[in-house]
DNA sequence: ACTGGACAGCTTTTT
DNA sequence: GCTGTCCAGT
C-alpha cells in the first residue's frame, strides 16, 4: 500500500520531518474494518482530544494503540508528532515493533520507548535549566544502593546488634517514597513498621543520598521522572516546545504508571489535550513500585473532556483460558467488573498438575514442550512463566541438557553482578574522573586498598591529572597496582581505543584481580567478553554508558542475540510474568502455582501484596491464546527450610470442569525415567496424600468426567504417536 | 588506623 | 550468593 507521498514545502530543516504525507484524498481507516471490530475501530478513530481506553486482556487495547499510530499518520500526522510511552523495556519494544510493522516506513519515526528513556533524552537536552548538567551520569539501582551503603556507614547509624535496614531496604524505603509522592515517614510506617524506630536516621539517610547526587550530577532512575515532571512542570518555554513537538501522546499499560508518570503524561498533553491512554486495571502489577490505578480513575477529571471507550470481547484466548481467567479474578477481594468473552473456538481445559517433586515438574514440562514442537508448534510460540526469576533453574538446566533452545527474560540483571560492575567503573572514571563512586570500586579491587584509602586516594586527586596516582598515599604493597592502574588510565586518555577494545583491554587488566577474587573466574570472563561485544555497538563511552544504565540487557540466556536459531527456528520463551505483560503465546506453562512461593510467603498476609499475587496470575493465564497449564511440585522445600506442598489459593478453587486437577508421577529421579499423568481422581478415592489438593468442592459432573477420560486417551496416543497433528493455527508474525 | 577473613542472615517483581 | 558485622592481625 502506498498511500503516501513527498511533500516538496517540507522543510528540510526540520530532522524529524521526512517530509512523507499521507496521499490526499485517501481513507485513513482503509482496511481497518475487517481488522477492528466496532469498538476498537471507534477508539482508533476517536478525534482529537482525550480518550480513555479501558479493557480486559488480549481485547486489542495495544492493537487499537498501533493502529491509531496509522489513523494518525494517514491523516497528516508526522509520526515524529507522536510519541508512545509505557513503563516497561518489554512492552515498549512490543509496542513499537507492532506500531511500525503496520503501517509503512515513516512509522519509523515515531518517537517512543519507555518513560526513563523518554525523560533521559529530554534531560539531556534541557535538563541544564534544573541545574543538571548535560553529562549527569545515571545510576543504575547497585550504584545508588552503593551510595546509600556509604552514606549509611557514614551516619553510624545502627550500631552494635541494632537492626538497622541494610542499604538494599534504604533504597526501597526512600524509592517508594518517592514513587508514591508521600513523605518517607509515612512510607515507614505503613509498609515498614517494624522500622519505624528509625524513621529519623532514614530521613537523614535519604537527604544525604539526594544532596550527594545533587553535588555530582548524578541521577537514579527516580530521578529521571523527577527532573522531569520538574522540568515540564516548572519551565513553560520547555513544556511549550514539547508539547508542540509532540501533538499525540499515547501510553500504553496505563495501569502501571506511578503519580509522577501519571502527571508527566498530564504535562505532555496540557497544551493538546491529544492523550489517549490504554489500560486494564485487573492487570496492574507494579504497584509494589508504587504504580497507581488511580491514574486511571481520575483520568476523567484530569481532563474533563475525555471520551471513554470499552472493549468486551478478547481475540487472544479460548473461551477455556478465559474461563480460568474469570474464575482467578472473581476471587479478588474487591471484585472486578471485567468477564471476559471469546469467540475463538477450542475445547481445551487448562490444567493444574500436582507433580511429584520439581524434577518431575521440570522434565513433564520439557516432555510436553517437545510434543507440542513435533506437532508443528514453533518454539516461539510456547513460554514457560514464573513468578520469580529463579524458579527456572532447574528447567534451564533440562533444557540444556536436551537442547532445546531458549531465551530467559526477567529478573536477571547482568549489569549490577560485580565482575561486570567493576569493569564498567573503570570506564566511568574515564568518562568522568569525579565519579567518586566508581573510584573507590575501582580502588579498593586493589590489594592494600581499602575504603578509607580509597576514600582519600579519590578526594585528593588531581583536577589537572586526575590518573596520576603516583603521590597517593597507601600501604606498600599497593604501589605496584596503583602503577598499573594509573598507567592504563593515562593511556586510554590520551588516545581512547574506543569503547568495546577499551573493554579488551580493561579485561586483560582485570583478569589477575578476578582469578584471585572468584572460583568461577572462567564463566565470569567469558561474560565480560560479552561485555565487549555489546558495547561494540556504541561509538562513545557515553552512549555506552548512558545504554547500559537506562537499558541493560535483561535477558540472561544469549544475551542481545536474536530469537531465532542459526537455522531460523524460533526459540522457547521462559520468562518472568512481569516481563510477559502484553504478549502472548499458543501454549502457556505457569511454573510453581504453589503457596508460598505463588503467591509468595512475603505476600501471604498483607492483603494488598496479596491481590496484587492474584492480579499477576491472572496477567500469566491471559497469555495463553490455546494451551495453558499451570504446574507444582506437591512437596518440597525452600531455602529457608519451609515445606511448600499446598497448589496456590488463586487456582485450587476453581472447579475441576474449568481447570482440570492432573497429577505427574515418575518411576524414579533419574533424568531418563518417564514422568506420567494421570487425571486427579475424585477425592473420596484417592485420600490426597493427606494435602489440601484443592478439589474438596471440586463440581464432578458426567460431562467433566467423560472430558477427562478422553484427554487422558488422547495423551495416551500422543505418548503412542498415532494422533495426527492437531491444528495449529499458528500464524507467521504478521503486522498486527 | 585500616584491611580482610570468618560468620550469620536474607533472598520478588522493574526502571 | 551476596551483604553486613565482628574481630584478629598488620
Ligand atoms: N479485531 C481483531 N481481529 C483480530 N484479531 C484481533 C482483533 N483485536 C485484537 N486482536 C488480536 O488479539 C490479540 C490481543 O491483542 P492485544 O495484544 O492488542 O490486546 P491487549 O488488550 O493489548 O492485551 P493485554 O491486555 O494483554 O496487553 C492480538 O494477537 C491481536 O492481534
Amino acid at each position: 500500500m502506498s498511500s503516501f507521498e513527498f511533500d516538496p514545502k517540507h522543510d528540510p530543516e526540520n530532522p524529524f520531518d521526512f517530509g512523507v504525507r499521507p496521499k490526499q484524498g485517501g481513507d485513513p481507516t482503509e482496511g481497518f474494518a475487517d481488522r477492528l471490530n466496532e469498538a476498537q475501530l471507534d477508539a482508533v478513530t476517536a478525534g482529537d482530544g482525550p480518550a480513555l481506553v479501558i479493557a480486559g486482556a488480549g481485547t486489542g487495547k495495544t492493537r487499537v494503540l498501533v493502529h491509531r499510530v496509522a489513523y494518525l499518520v494517514r491523516r497528516g500526522v508526522a509520526p515524529s508528532a507522536i510519541l508512545l510511552l509505557t513503563f516497561t523495556r518489554r512492552a515498549a519494544s512490543e509496542m513499537l515493533r507492532r506500531a511500525s510493522a503496520l503501517v509503512d516506513r515513516p512509522v519509523d519515526e515515531v518517537s517512543g520507548g519507555t518513560f526513563h528513556s523518554f525523560a533521559n533524552t529530554l534531560l539531556r537536552r534541557h535538563g541544564k535549566v534544573l541545574g543538571l548538567p548535560p553529562n549527569f551520569t545515571i545510576l543504575d539501582s547497585a550504584d545508588s544502593s552503593d551510595i546509600i551503603g556509604h552514606i549509611r556507614t557514614g551516619l553510624g547509624v545502627g550500631g552494635r546488634g541494632q537492626r538497622f535496614p541494610q542499604r538494599r531496604t534504604c533504597q526501597s524505603i526512600i524509592s517508594a517514597a518517592i514513587n508514591r509522592n508521600v513523605e518517607l515517614a509515612d512510607v515507614v510506617l505503613e509498609r515498614w513498621p517494624h522500622f519505624a524506630h528509625h524513621t529519623e536516621d532514614l530521613q537523614r539517610i535519604y537527604e544525604g543520598y539526594r544532596d550527594f547526587k545533587v553535588e555530582r550530577g548524578l541521577a537514579d532512575y527516580d530521578d529521571l521522572l523527577l527532573y522531569a515532571r520538574d522540568l515540564l512542570d516548572r519551565e513553560v518555554a520547555v513544556r511549550d516546545e514539547i508539547g508542540r513537538r509532540y501533538e499525540h501522546i499515547l501510553v500504553d499499560e496505563y495501569q502501571d504508571t506511578n503519580r509522577i508518570q501519571g502527571d508527566l503524561v498530564s504535562l505532555l498533553g496540557q497544551s493538546h489535550h491529544n492523550v489517549m491512554v490504554v489500560g486494564d486495571d485487573a492487570q496492574s502489577i507494579y504497584r509494589f513500585r508504587g504504580a497507581t490505578i488511580d491514574n486511571i480513575f481520575d483520568f476523567p477529571k484530569l481532563f474533563s473532556d475525555s471520551r471513554r471507550i470499552t472493549l468486551e470481547q478478547s481475540y487472544r484466548s479460548t473461551q477455556p483460558v478465559l474461563d480460568v481467567a474469570n474464575e482467578i479474578l472473581s476471587r479478588a477481594e474487591h471484585g472486578y467488573e471485567k468477564h471476559l468473552f471469546s469467540s475463538i473456538e477450542g475445547d481445551e481445559r487448562p490444567r493444574l498438575i500436582a507433580c511429584e517433586n520439581e524434577s518431575v515438574q521440570t522434565r513433564w514440562i520439557a516432555d510436553r514442550i517437545l510434543e507440542l514442537h513435533e506437532e508443528g508448534l514453533p518454539l516461539g510460540g510456547i513460554a514457560v512463566l514464573f513468578r520469580s526469576s529463579f524458579h527456572a533453574f532447574d528447567l534451564e538446566l533440562e533444557l540444556g541438557r536436551r537442547e532445546i533452545p531458549f531465551v530467559k527474560y526477567g529478573g536477571f540483571k547482568f549489569m549490577e553482578t560485580a565482575h561486570v560492575k567493576d569493569i564498567v567503573a573503570h570506564l566511568r572514571i574515564l568518562d568522568n574522573p569525579k565519579d567518586a563512586v566508581s573510584w573507590t570500586r575501582v580502588l579498593t579491587l586493589l590489594p592494600g586498598i581499602g575504603e578509607v584509602t580509597a576514600h582519600r586516594i579519590a578526594s585528593s586527586l588531581d583536577e589537572k591529572s586526575p590518573f596520576d596516582l603516583s603521590r597517593a598515599k597507601a600501604q606498600k604493597r599497593a604501589k605496584n597496582a596503583l602503577t598499573r592502574l594509573s598507567d592504563l588510565l593515562n593511556r586510554f586518555r590520551d588516545t581512547f581505543p574506543g569503547p568495546a577494545r577499551a573493554i579488551e583491554e580493561l579485561i586483560e587488566y582485570y583478569e589477575p584481580l578476578l582469578t584471585e577474587k572468584y572460583d568461577d573466574h572462567p564463566k565470569r570472563r567469558a561474560e565480560l567478553e560479552h561485555v565487549a561485544v555489546l558495547a561494540g555497538k556504541h561509538k562513545s563511552l557515553r552512549s555506552l554508558l548512558d545504554d547500559f544504565a537506562i537499558e541493560p540487557p535483561n535477558r540472561a540466556t544469549d544475551k542481545g542475540a536474536p530469537a531465532l536459531d542459526s537455522d531460523g527456528e524460533s526459540k522457547l520463551i521462559l520468562s518472568t510474568i512481569h516481563s510477559a505483560k502484553g504478549l502472548e503465546w499458543d501454549a502457556v506453562f505457569v511454573i510453581w502455582v504453589v503457596e508460598g512461593r505463588f503467591p509468595t510467603f512475603q505476600a501471604i498476609d498483607r492483603e494488598e501484596e496479596l491481590e496484587e499475587e492474584r492480579r499477576l496470575i491472572y496477567v500469566a493465564t491471559t497469555r495463553a491464546r490455546q494451551e495453558l497449564t499451570f504446574t507444582y511440585p506437591s512437596g518440597s522445600w525452600d531455602k529457608m527450610g519451609r515445606y511448600l506442598s499446598a497448589p496456590s489459593r488463586f487456582v485450587s478453587q476453581i472447579p475441576a470442569d474449568v481447570l482440570e486437577p492432573w497429577r505427574a508421577t515418575s518411576t524414579g529421579l533419574g533424568l531418563n525415567d518417564e514422568v506420567d499423568l494421570s487425571p486427579m481422581i475424585i477425592p473420596e478415592a484417592t485420600g490426597l496424600l493427606g494435602h489440601d489438593h484443592g478439589i474438596d468442592d471440586v463440581e464432578w459432573t458426567e460431562e467433566s468426567r467423560s472430558r477427562l477420560r478422553s484427554r487422558r486417551k488422547k495423551i495416551d496416543s500422543r505418548i503412542l504417536g498415532d494422533l495426527g497433528n492437531d491444528d495449529w493455527t499458528y500464524e507467521e508474525e504478521w503486522p498486527d
